[in-house]
DNA sequence: ATTCTCATGTAAGTCGTTACATGATTTG
DNA sequence: CAAATCATGTAACGACTTACATGAGAAT
């Protein structure tokens, strides 16, 4: 019965093994900035997690103090970069999208068009949020600026899949339902259709 | 303190809307042939769902027999109607990806180019998956012999984002990692294709 | 001084998965 | 008739989220 080990765990431990010593807060800033994309988590997670990792003897952490308050701060351990590379040479689990706005797309029959309409929209505002986030990262890393800059060449792979994704996204909701330009006439109310290209 | 409803029941009260009446059997066969693709969940879940809907009086349960053994069958009530109504009127929430694929490849530079193919390798692997699935459905709604023909405008959207969605995987896919032709030269050991179309 | 945002967690509970069990039907 | 697959669940567990609580620093 080989013991099931999530992936989070995994995520930060590939974190840690990417510098010295990390605060939770700065993790959970990476997990936000880097990987929500294509791992989201709530960043309260990472809270628990990581003490798991030191109770697995993957990473010990160290205290340190902010005025009265308390800070964690880890590092990896040599047994929890064998736990990484263990980890990396396990078959990956298969990509999984889950899109809400479609389902309610596939009931839409049962729905108002305004309703078909906020959801098109929906996709349309995640895929913006995905570019939005995109330029800054790319700006820093144009810049300099970024942390880690000696990995543009993974980092690079992952962007180009973090705006070929939100593109896609936005192509579609672009299609299927075009966003109103400002100068348009007519009565908003007659227009429900939902238009298909051409 | 609002109630909150596990989206997958409303899934789920959405598909007992479109028809009469269904067996739990016929409703995970639809959730895996036309939703799993973005709202993946595993069929088990199903059988604890659909009581949760009687429970709440959002449908009705009616027993049959196949030989010895008990087969339970589901009718949306008007009440079911009402919360589906109610729930259509909500915000969707954000589209979300999930890519451990694309961890890996954030974390390549601990593991070796091989598993940097494999992760890669699955990404394509993923969208094949998809596009399978979806020609066999194309076809079924050319032929015109698929359920619920009366939706094709609404399918047709769905269709367009599923067919869109593992494109997009597959170009970065093999712009990513160029998969081996089979008539490439070489010796067969550095060959460690990753997956190849033809 | 008050408020806002940053920072650091904890507790409770739900949603969902994995693993299992078992009857029915089909196929070789 | 044995094996494989289809069909119908249950039980246990765990990953993850929501909601909450609260201290510290910055801004006004």
């Amino acid at each position: 019965m080989p013991r099931r080990t999530a992936t989070t765990a995994h995520a930060i431990l590939g974190l840690l093994a990417l510098r010295d010593e990390w605060s939770t807060w700065e993790l959970t800033q990476q997990l936000r900035r880097n990987m929500r994309f294509f791992w989201p988590r709530a960043e309260s997670q990472i809270y628990g997690e990581v003490k798991s990792l030191v109770g697995r003897g993957w990473a010990r952490s160290r205290q340190s103090f902010v005025g009265r308050r308390a800070r964690t701060s880890y590092t990896i351990t040599a047994q929890g970069r064998r736990a990484l590379d263990e980890w990396l040479a396990t078959p990956p689990k298969p990509t999984e999208l889950e899109c809400e706005p479609l389902l309610r797309v596939f009931l839409a029959d049962f729905a108002t068009p305004e309703h078909l309409r906020v959801a098109i929209g929906q996709v349309r505002a995640d895929a913006d949020a995905i570019l939005d986030v995109g330029r800054v990262v790319a700006a820093e890393y144009v810049a300099g600026t970024a942390p880690f800059q000696d990995q543009v060449h993974l980092r690079a792979l992952v962007f180009d899949f973090l705006s070929s994704h939100p593109l896609m996204l936005r192509n579609w909701a672009d299609r299927t339902e075009p966003p109103r330009q400002p100068w348009e006439p007519g009565p908003a109310r007659s227009r429900v259709a939902v238009g298909m290209r051409h």
